[in-house]
DNA sequence: CTGTTAGCGCATTCAT
DNA sequence: ATGAATGCGCTAACAG
């Protein structure tokens, strides 16, 4: 079928491609008999304007990113639900990348983000990236950028997070109150600042608590499972085990389970775990585990919506600003 | 900062913008030497063809749309994996669009995108479709289109599934084995073929192990929760209810484990349940669900890959073509 | 109220 | 091997 354009419809028509722009934008300065007639033919011939021309002329593309580290995981499955659903709402298209948590992935898309083919975009830092300069040059093409979760402190925008210092705080009173002495605590990156936020909470929790604080007992992971998987071994086949864990990410909380199984440790029983995750199939969950949930819908459709507001507003910087969301600790105690 | 173009290239070098253009493009009729000055300028520039004249002119967006009923599901956040990982490897962008089972969203996604924003589709129907009118408007216009999962029969085209009436009958078979005798099966959408495929699947596991048939053990689920939740509480507290359950999508197991909670029926025990799902997360799964599950990253592949041999060959309709993967029966029966 | 013209940034045809 | 000119489809300034 052959493209229906502005051209086509104002031959059809004889009127002048301008009127029949005009028309379709409901410009004021059309007679209603003219937009009548227009709109009747775009609608018989199913118009759609080229959206590559219009962004062309606009300088704007009606359309964002949305760079994050990985999906196949619930938080950011539902951050995604969240920010789709405000993008609809607001007539804008939605563009995923995935970094698999690779700095130099990173890099590359937000260098490539700034062609135009975007008008802003929201992120979620990768757990490998230390290096930031990446992220200045979106400021150097008026690009607004919004975090969200894997926040970088150091950039002046608007930053969606959760109380991550709280709910590490939290996290681990839990296990103590659970009668836990000996608690671990599994960092999913040294680099991202809301893993150093929950550990802060970890380890006030013990002081307060007038716990004594190990250095073996907190593991620095990455992004290699395998090495992960071993770290996590070792540290529950040490002479001095820990009887409680505190996962900063649902991954590593696996991994765990899958340690103690192969070390025939009993869950809930010589180990309680309590991590951060997001699977709303808690029904499903194995019932010992106690979890902190973030809402990360309400994270998708706030860091949206902060962008859109400067979009309407004009607003190429984004003020300096950090919305916080609580998250909800879920006990699973099948002890109890 | 101002936008770098070809055009301030060729002012800066003093050459003219369709040499530059061609220098680009490596075009065999520029000479070394200029194709050197013009690269090392656009790379010290930091030049990025704008994305929209490039499509405009070319008529080719080198962007993909996958819509999709939903994203909170591992199942389809797999698949998005699996897509975005091809998209990337050929240089392509990919629109998310969320139906969230609605047919009308369906359809409106489908007539606009045939505006020229994507050069072709990925999709898995909602299942409140019915009228499929509007996925034919897509071949009018030229824009191949791949199904995956939940995929349109009547549509000639690439479509990937898996071998959803052998898992069926695999799954029915399962719950036999295990001594279930009463054996429910809970079908996501009337409308869906890969939901009928596997209700087949369990009518006829049901008929050779000779299991009298109950029409009121097969219950129609739908988009609505709260009637699910209902449907399904009273197939559970009926006088003759089921000892065995087949869901034949996650969300309906999990409510299958409240209903079971509320009416304090235990798991395993008077009734087993299995399911398809594909959280990948088995160790942190109540250990009483055995399930079903999908190579969705495969099938994410494998669609994205049919749909850009397509672009690669040129061809704007794709053959009718059935690609199945073979699901997984994971065994997690707690009571061995 | 409507038409004419220009130009967004790029690729491409035609000329040299 | 390079330059000039055209047009993709659209919006917007200017003209009447």
């Amino acid at each position: 079928m052959d493209q229906v354009t502005l051209k086509s419809l104002a031959k059809e028509l004889n009127l002048a491609i301008s009127t029949v722009s005009r028309a379709l934008s409901d410009s004021y300065e059309i007679s209603a008999e003219t937009k009548e007639k227009v709109h009747s033919l775009a609608k018989k011939l199913n118009y759609h304007p080229n959206p590559y021309a219009r962004s062309l002329r606009k300088r704007s593309s009606f359309t964002i990113a949305v760079i994050l580290p990985e999906i196949a995981n619930n938080f950011f499955s539902l951050v995604i639900n969240g920010i789709e659903e405000i993008a609809q709402a607001n007539g804008y298209h939605v563009l995923i990348y995935l970094t698999h948590e690779s700095q130099e992935k990173e890099a590359a898309f937000i260098r490539h983000l700034t062609n135009g083919r975007v008008d802003g975009v929201l992120m979620s830092l990768s757990g490998e990236t230390e290096d930031i300069s990446h992220l200045h040059t979106l400021k150097e093409y008026n690009i607004p950028i919004v975090f969200f979760d894997r926040i970088c402190e150091s950039i002046h925008t608007v930053k969606v997070t959760t109380n991550d210092y709280e709910s590490g705080y939290q996290a681990t009173q839990h296990l103590i109150e659970k009668g836990c002495t000996a608690i671990s605590y599994l960092s999913s990156s040294k680099n991202l600042s809301i893993d150093q936020k929950r550990m802060q909470g970890y380890l006030d929790a013990l002081k307060d608590h007038d716990i004594a604080f190990r250095e073996e007992f907190i593991v620095f992971c990455s992004n290699d499972a395998e090495l992960n998987y071993n770290k996590i071994k070792s540290l529950l086949s040490a002479a001095e085990a820990p009887d409680g864990i505190f996962a900063s990410v649902e991954l590593l909380a696996i991994l765990c389970y899958e340690v103690c199984k192969e070390l025939k440790i009993g869950i809930p029983g010589q180990v309680k775990i309590i991590s951060f995750s997001n699977l709303r199939t808690a029904s499903l969950l194995n019932p010992s585990l106690s979890t902190i949930t973030q809402p990360a819908f309400e994270i998708g459709k706030q860091a949206a919506a902060a962008l859109f507001g400067a979009f309407r507003k004009n607003e190429t910087a984004l003020k300096d600003e950090k919305i916080v969301l609580i998250s909800e600790l879920i006990e699973r105690d099948s002890t109890k």
